[in-house]
DNA sequence: AACATGACGGACA
DNA sequence: GTGTCCGCCATGT
């Protein structure tokens, strides 16, 4: 197994609850900048097994990326029962639920 | 080895 | 805001 997926993993697992990463933040964080796509690939083959909160991931846009359907509400559902408020398109409000893995080291800046 | 495929991201019209 | 295009890179054919 790849070394960026088993960042990826820890990084998802890192996500705290109420909060939500996006899939550029996720590849980020964990060393490889470009990777969104790998971190896609990681959520659908080891979300169950690595009990992943696959849910904490969404697009760029701060929105779900799955498409409209039961997985889509399933998602919405867990991230509601988590205190996420998202709206019926699938869109979350960055400002208020997009995680912030160090806010501290730059809380007093500018 | 070449080619298609993604729960994507960023740039641009 | 929406739609299109292109770059990305591990995996599966």
């Amino acid at each position: 197994m790849e070394a960026f997926t088993l960042r990826a993993i820890r990084t998802i697992r890192s996500i705290p609850a109420g909060r939500v990463a996006t899939y550029g933040q996720v590849a980020r964080l964990s060393g490889s900048p470009r990777a969104a796509r790998q971190v896609v690939r990681v959520l659908v083959s080891c979300s169950r097994s690595h009990g992943l909160p696959w849910h904490r991931v969404v697009g760029a846009p701060c929105r779900i990326a799955l498409p409209r359907g039961v997985e889509f509400d399933f998602q919405l559902a867990l991230l509601s029962s988590e205190g996420v408020e998202v709206s019926d398109d699938g869109t979350i409000e960055p400002d208020r639920f997009l995680w912030r893995p160090e806010p501290s080291a730059f809380f007093f800046e500018a």
